[in-house]
Formats: C-alpha cells, sequence, structure tokens
DNA sequence: GTTTGACCTTGATCTGGATCAAGCATGCAC
DNA sequence: GTGCATGCTTGATCCAGATCAAGGTCAAAC
C-alpha cells in the first residue's frame, strides 16, 4: 500500500466547510464549543478501509472531504453497497459501540470525529444536535427507499443514469451553478464499486457507461470525469418522474 | 368495493397492545396524558389505500393491529415496496405534510393518529418521544439496508426464504415462543405484493414458494398459512451468515 | 524505458428470472 | 345453485444482464 501522504486542513468549527449542513447545523456557539471539545480529525487515502463490520467503533464522525461507502458482504463474497456518505454526511450510530457494515474511503477522506460516548451524552442534553441528527436520518431513510426502487426495478442504463444524476446532484449543491443544463464531475467511484452500489457486474457498468457515451448522453474524460452536455437527457434516461415527484 | 364492517377496539394508552414499543414507549404517565389528546383511531379493510404519493397529510401514526405497505410507482407501472409497516412502526414524517409514498392497507388494520402539528410541537418539547423516534428510524435505516442486499444480490429463492424469515421472526416477536424449531404464521401479503417487495414478479415468486414446498423446506395450508417445520432450514436458504451476524 | 499492477473495455456465451399464456381454486353476489 | 372476480399456479419461450475470457490504458516503481 502507497504511503502517499494526505493533508487536509484542520480547523476552528466556525470556518469548517460542512459547518451548516451537518450534525452541528443547528448549533449555537456554546455548543460547538462543547462539540469542539470532544471532536478530532482523521484522514484517510482512496481505497483505504475505516472499519470492519463487527469492529469496536469508539466514534462517529461527519465526513468533511471525499466520500466513503458502506457495505455488507454475504459468504461467498457478494457485496452490496447500502450506504454512500458524501461531504456532510454522519457515520456511525449511537448507541451502538460495533459497526454494522464494512467502512471504506473511495476517495481521499477526512473525517470529524466525535468520541462516542460524549456525542451520546450530548444527544440527550442538547436538542440541537438530536433533532437535527433525527431530520438527517430520515433523510436517509428517504434516499435508501429511493435506491431500493432502483435496485428492484430499474433497468442497468437506468440505474447507471440514476447514479449519474445523483452525484452530478450532489455536487451542483455545493458547487458553481452550472450554465444552461451542462455539468461536469467527477466520479468518486471505480467501475466496481459503482457496481455494488447498484446491484450490477462492472462489466455491465462499464458498457452501459459506453453506450450512454455512444448515444451522446455523457461524455467522457479519462475514466471518472464525465461532462453532461444536456442535463436533462441524462434526466429522460433514469425512469424517474419527470417532474421530479413535484406536485401541482 | 366490499362495505365488510372492521370493528378493532379503541382503548385507552394504559392497555394499548404496541404501549412499550411503539413511538410512545419511553413516555411517562403525564406524556401519555398529551398524546391522548392529540390522537384518534382510525381502521381500514385489507386491501383499501391509506393515502397516495402527493397527498397532503395531517395526521403521523403507529400501526396498532394489521399491516401496511409504502410503495412507489414509476410512470410505466413498476412497482417497488418500500416499507413493510407492522404493529408499533411508525407512519408519516414529521415536518412534512404530503406523503412520499402510497400508503396501503395490506390486511385490516387499525392506526393510532396523532394529528401532525401538536405531534410535532410535542417533539420539540419532549425527548421521550424524539429519542424514541430517532431510535426507531436508526432501526428502520438498519432494515431498509438489510433489503437493499436482498434486491441487489440475491437470488429469487433467497429473497423468498428471507422475506418468510423475516415475517416470521417479527410474529415470533409478539407471540408463543415456538416449540423446538417449528414455526406458524400467516402472510400478510399477495404473492404480487411479495413481488413488489422482493423485486420480482408474481410468477416468480408463485414458482419459487412452490419449490421451498416440494423441498419441504415450508408446508402450505391454504394460499396464505405457512408452516416452517425447520426454522434453522429455512435460515439456510436465506443466504446470510449463519449466526446471524454474531459476533464473538 | 520497461515492468508491474490496478482499472477498465469489449466480445462470446450462458442462464435466472421476465414475459406471454393457459387454466385452477375459492369465495362472494345474485 | 350459477356466474364472476380475485388470487394463485404452472408451462413455454425469451432476453437482459451475468459469466467467462481476452486485451487495452495508464501511472507508478524500478
Amino acid at each position: 500500500m502507497s504511503q502517499r501522504h494526505i493533508t487536509f486542513p484542520q480547523r476552528e468549527c466556525a470556518d469548517c466547510p460542512i459547518r451548516h449542513r451537518a450534525v452541528c447545523a443547528r448549533c449555537e456557539t456554546d455548543e460547538l464549543e462543547q462539540l469542539e471539545a470532544i471532536k478530532y480529525y482523521r484522514n484517510y487515502e482512496a481505497g483505504q478501509t475505516i472499519i470492519w463490520a463487527g469492529d469496536k467503533m469508539d466514534f462517529v464522525a461527519s465526513v468533511v472531504h471525499g466520500v466513503a461507502a458502506l457495505t455488507q458482504t454475504m459468504e461467498d463474497g457478494r457485496r452490496q453497497m447500502v450506504g454512500l456518505l458524501l461531504p456532510s454526511d454522519f457515520l456511525g450510530r449511537p448507541n451502538r459501540d460495533r459497526a454494522a457494515y464494512d467502512v471504506t474511503a473511495t476517495t481521499d477522506l477526512q473525517l470529524c470525529c466525535f468520541r462516542r460516548l460524549p456525542f451520546q451524552q450530548m444527544l440527550s442534553s442538547t436538542p440541537h444536535v438530536s433533532q437535527r441528527l433525527l431530520e438527517m436520518t430520515l433523510d436517509e431513510l428517504d434516499a435508501a427507499r429511493e435506491w431500493m426502487l432502483l435496485l428492484g426495478r430499474k433497468t442497468a442504463r437506468e440505474k447507471i443514469a440514476s447514479f449519474l444524476s445523483i452525484i452530478a446532484r450532489r455536487n451542483a449543491a455545493q458547487q458553481a451553478p452550472g450554465l444552461g443544463g451542462a455539468v461536469a464531475f467527477d466520479l468518486p467511484l471505480t467501475r466496481e464499486a459503482m457496481a455494488d452500489y447498484l446491484g450490477l457486474t462492472l462489466e455491465t457498468v462499464s458498457r452501459q457507461m459506453s453506450a450512454l457515451k455512444n448515444d451522446g448522453i455523457i461524455k467522457l474524460d479519462g475514466k471518472r470525469h464525465i461532462i453532461v452536455p444536456d442535463f436533462s437527457a441524462l434526466l429522460d434516461e433514469t425512469g424517474d418522474d419527470a417532474d421530479g415527484g413535484m406536485l401541482s
């Protein structure tokens, strides 16, 4: 394993990039101070395992930079990703001291870790933290249910298009507004990890990526950089409602 | 539609069958009184739609008796169940006034409904309610992740065996302890609803049920009553770890 | 600049579950 | 009773995606 050195800056909460979206989003100054007292940063490089299912886990954490994946593995080696954590997402479960899933960094990653026991204390004493955590957990449950529809009922092409639009959307949420329907971004996953996310094989992922490229829906710059000339054309391939579920 | 009349008894919280497992589980007497003031019961018969995705929803609820299903439908009619609510499970999302999924009663059903706005008030003011709701939501998220593994990676036979063992387990949780590995229960879903749960067609569900019957893993008494002579034999068919994920 | 290994693409073939198509069983309405 | 609808089973065929197999690309290590 390479010894490449990663250094994300470590900072005060006040100028943290996820300050207003993470579990700490609603905290007042004094509550932030309490969190500062129990927090520490950890950096991982792409491909590293953060924790194995069943391992003791003495912290919970927010993703600050990068992407982490939660994966379940069956005895015979079949793997299914069950969570994809992007910046501001929360890792770990309060009141549970062992990891339920394998957790790996799929890109270089920085976590803001909170020691588990004091964090649990804060959950009882600080409604701003527990309310925010409830809201984030409900959002994750909604995302999981979208994902179930994808796994259970979508075709391989729809799965790929859906995945690309999810990544594009979550990227856009943090970055410059795209100009006129065009979007570009880097894939945070290998073809194999995409297959684990989508319930496919890596060969099918590769073939469907090529098909979308040949149909002009996406362009590839290298293996990982995606350009979407017309985002609505990509959405048409996802199988989802054209209006994104909006109601009159 | 039939006019068959359903009457589940309506009761005081004190002798409610889900008193110690539902969102109210941790409430003290005075908190229960607050809940009593904003609660009312609703009964539905098997097959009835409770609410359509996008409809206004002015209540949240606990399932008291029976089973409800959350389902997503694509434009072309493909359907995926994304939630199965058994007694004590929670329906609805605080701070959201429209249903995100279709909700149907798959058996005769009783809901204990709470008016949404006062319930949201209580969430802010009553840690015992919000803490319990967080815990239940985290449990649902874990269940959703198991379900993703099932949808993404299991074979049709494994899916059926997994579904049967889930229903058997949740039934057993409330009822007499089975004698020596044998279990019996009623399916709360039609073959078609099972297909929507499992990401299969109803024909495949029917074929795999027949296969498990022919292999002696289950016995059928009518279409819906299942007898499992040896529960561990059923578990062997699920593809899950033999030890149920227990660790040394 | 050559070797190595990780990652990705593409081709040929196979197969589990979908689809298309009958028909059966049960229970309710009349 | 008869008629009819709903739910279920079973058979024949098809096909999307898995599997098996071969190479291609690129960057880091030497």
